[in-house]
DNA sequence: CCATGAAGCCTTGCAGTTCGAGGCATGAGG
DNA sequence: CCTCATGCCTCGAACTGCAAGGCTTCATGG
């Protein structure tokens, strides 16, 4: 089969908090938990490592995007659970307008995404 | 008229490779020229400066995406002419894919982002 | 003649972001 | 005891956009 392609490097550039608010939006979690969620999501798309992550959540806790609390898990292990705070949730509405300003310059000058034109589902793939 | 929001500091981050890649595909062009035709295209989301992409420009040049050649232009001014290359033509193609998943994945995560919900139509801003 | 502004090109330094490598601790299962 | 998965963290390298600034030529107006 053939493989979709990843992701380039810096192709999610400024879009990992953008992805956790999102993700967040939906209910408190874990920074491990979120990469795994964020991951598997993806659909094999992203593969995000722990040391990508956690520093984007570090800051998002000091500009009160988040609100971060100890607690203890169902495994009675000690994990850091992240809440969104209403600051996060106005970013996250803007940010879902900046994304789609982004995505309106880019059809405009690029070209729209054909419907199956995704790396999932490449032109010439399907027959 | 309501104005749309601007796009973010970093929202561009590594696309500016490609835009400037789908214009050259049109045709050829120089330097100062592409920066007024993304500007003007982007119906005022985009305001890039020179200085952002002239080094984008010599990078892509030295990567072989792009060949260049002084001509002098109609107003007898010396004017660096960029051509797209092969190299540079197959990069665009995988930078489309690219771009058509990291589409997919917002919209998986993030959520599809909806007609007419582009910062140059805002809803609730037309009737 | 001189000033101004637009067309054109360029470089340098700063700041922000991702990513990989690496390190530390706990609990479960062999 | 050892190893694997969970779960947290930090550091340095690499890349990118951007602002600021500088250079040259041509056309226009005073």
């Amino acid at each position: 089969m053939l493989r979709g392609m990843k992701l380039g490097k810096r192709e999610l550039d400024g879009k990992i908090e953008t992805l956790l608010l999102a993700v967040l939006a939906e209910g408190p979690g874990h920074g491990y938990g979120l990469v795994q969620k964020l991951n598997e999501r993806s659909a094999g798309l992203l593969s995000l490592g722990e040391g990508t992550v956690y520093p984007v959540l570090h800051r998002m806790e000091e500009q009160g995007l988040l609100t971060a609390a100890w607690r203890t898990g169902d495994t009675g292990r000690q994990r850091k659970v992240y809440r969104l705070s209403p600051k996060g949730r106005r970013r996250l509405n803007t940010q879902r307008q900046q994304w789609a300003g982004l995505v309106s310059v880019m059809d405009k000058i690029v070209g729209p995404v054909a419907e199956g034109d995704s790396p999932l589902n490449p032109r010439g793939a399907t027959a």
